[in-house]
DNA sequence: CAGACGTGTGTGACAAACTCACAGACCCGC
DNA sequence: GCGGGTCTGTGAGTTTGTCACACACGTCTG
């Protein structure tokens, strides 16, 4: 028996897929690389493959027609893309868009060896329905996040939930304001707000948080 | 060979089925009647069952901890409802319920037959994600509508969309809040400029429309 | 029939969020 | 050092959400 290909490690949620199965799934997997800013999909163009993200992350956002976007969730290594694979067989236009966050390794899986894989493996449709569910509850939760919950709670939810390492946001006021899915404005004042309380500082490009705690107190709010 | 049970009329997504996998839908599937208002799942109930509605209609809503609510789809005669179908396998908790909204009947699939059914049937399959595809994009236009629109075209746009054949809604100004996610003295400030517009009158419970070209262009304004 | 109660609706005052318009500030290349 | 693009700050006006409370309507009950 071959060893496995080594994209399988980041797939936790195919482990137990073995035997001619395994072998099926690592014979029409296909590989693809792809630079930071690529769009993976988009209004328009049919979804051919699943989707399995090996490493990097995908942004994924509504765009509006009024031209105004929305952060929807993010797919990470390890993961799959339902919106891809609910239009897979069902061949329906979605709306959103995916892009490639950063530098990313993919798999692909075409339509008919994914549709194989469902009737053949009960841990791969298991992985399938498990990724679906989590995508719809994420969804929901931005549902009810958008419509009941404060700005500013969400902001500093958003921005603990970014930071890099050094306590750090490498981002613009724009593209906060689309990821809660606001105008700049209401994040540029919000954050002068939060500046004005010693919680971060501000700098072009970028944020720096200082009391984390303060924030995560308001983060928790009710 | 039998006749089919006369629920499967109600699912054009099913009338490829046939054979051997026809036999096995028709053996596991249960039937039930709930009355209008009952609960048909909600937070904390693990769902068992594939729930195929064959008449009536179930709203599903989310409720925050604030207590607030907001429609986020109906399921109609013919349609699977995705959120059960996706906790089903994955065993993941919803934070979301479903409410009969008339009478209904339903067929249930208990989810080992569920899984079954997913392994030997192609069209079972389609049939599944489709009615994924469906919801996801129907998820991520309220998502859209919540955060950019106005408020007064959303309105219209319900008022259009929930009118009965005499153009007329038997609702409250609380229950058309809960349906567009906001406070119900938004909806009665906003009814009430409709009313002085002569779109509409307003009783007790009842809303009667008069001018829906009117209402038609609004709700169709970017 | 009067009163009591629950539910539905109207309204004012204020706070939060969105929109529009525009002014500066910063960065990079020339 | 100057010019262009991008990013940020701010004021003014509108829309939406929140809070508090008054009143209207229907039903039940004594």
């Amino acid at each position: 028996m071959l060893t496995k290909p080594s994209w399988r490690a980041a797939f936790p949620g195919l482990a137990d897929i073995s035997g001619q199965v395994s072998a099926q799934l690592d014979r029409t997997a296909r590989s693809v690389q792809l630079k930071r800013g690529a769009q993976i999909f988009g209004p328009g163009k049919p979804a051919e493959n699943l989707f399995l993200l090996v490493s990097g992350t995908v942004r994924v956002q509504q765009v509006s027609e009024g031209g105004r976007e929305i952060v929807l969730y993010r797919v990470h290594s390890g993961e799959s893309c339902v919106l891809t694979t609910a239009c897979l067989l069902a061949f329906e236009d979605y709306t959103a868009e995916g892009i490639a966050e950063t530098d990313i390794e993919a798999i692909l899986i075409p339509r008919d060896d994914f549709d194989a894989l469902m009737a053949i493996s009960k841990a791969f449709r298991a992985f399938v329905f498990e990724a679906y569910s989590k995508r719809i509850t994420d969804l929901f939760l931005v549902i009810e996040e958008i419509a009941f919950k404060r700005m500013d709670i969400r902001l500093a939810q958003k921005l603990l939930d970014l930071k890099d390492a050094e306590h750090t946001l490498h981002l613009t006021h724009q593209q906060l304001a689309v990821e809660l899915g606001t105008a700049r404005e209401v994040i540029s004042r919000q954050l002068k707000e939060f500046e004005r309380r010693g919680w971060l500082s501000l700098s072009r490009g970028a944020i720096e948080l200082h009391d984390m705690p303060a924030m995560q107190r308001l983060a928790r709010t009710f």
